[in-house]
DNA sequence: CTTGAATATCGTAATATTGCAATATAACAA
DNA sequence: TTGTTATATTGCAATATTACGATATTCAAG
């Protein structure tokens, strides 16, 4: 195997999933945190910032950006990433949720 | 490699990093979210409510209990496991941390 | 002690991810 | 066109993950 059993989940689950699996990896999360401090969005910058090679970086971009958590705008020969906060905040309302329904008085 | 470089990035960013990455598999989506709507909680129930088999979801269990995500409490043979509403509020609240700061300027 | 029920662990095959060098592509400037 | 800068893609080696059968382990009941 290795191959995640993803038909026999709903497609809501998937999604989800794939948004969580999407941030989970340090890389990714500092790529999310350096866009959040930035007055302008960035792009070569991620390369001088972080410690990882130039197509490592643009392959994390490329999964945010599949999963929409990014966003990016071709400006001449760089591109303009920024975070999609609609998307983001799915994952603040599946937590939100898990609260809302949870009765406290297990474990 | 296939190895992440967690070592050149911050504790709290490898913290973050796999807090998301528990999350991010659709039979452990599943199992937060069964154990959302249980009145009880479960353990051998999971077994019969998910399409997989026993030691697999034996093994997602142990990966969000080593995270934090849900804490198990031995009753006899079996084990009742719950979420643990803490830990997953430190996803919120990044989430959250990230709308705080956004400026909307860009892309 | 033996049995059975609930979980955990081991071992392993199949597949996925990560990181990067090398290379490609794209847009612009001179 | 040529060079330069910014980014993407390819190919691949090293490692991680997923799923599960087989097998332990742990506890309660008899």
């Amino acid at each position: 195997m290795g191959t995640t059993k993803s038909e026999v989940f709903s497609e809501e689950i998937n999604e989800l999933a794939s948004l969580f699996k999407a941030m989970g990896h340090p890389a990714r999360i500092a790529i999310i945190q350096f866009l959040r401090t930035q007055e302008k969005c960035i792009c070569t910058d991620l390369v001088n910032e972080l410690p990882l090679a130039q197509p490592t970086i643009s392959q994390h971009l490329k999964e945010l950006k599949n999963v929409g958590i990014i966003q990016g705008n071709v400006s001449g020969t760089s591109i303009c990433y920024c975070l999609n906060l609609e998307r983001l905040s799915e994952i603040e309302s599946f937590i939100a949720s898990l609260k809302y329904d949870q009765n406290q008085s297990c474990c």
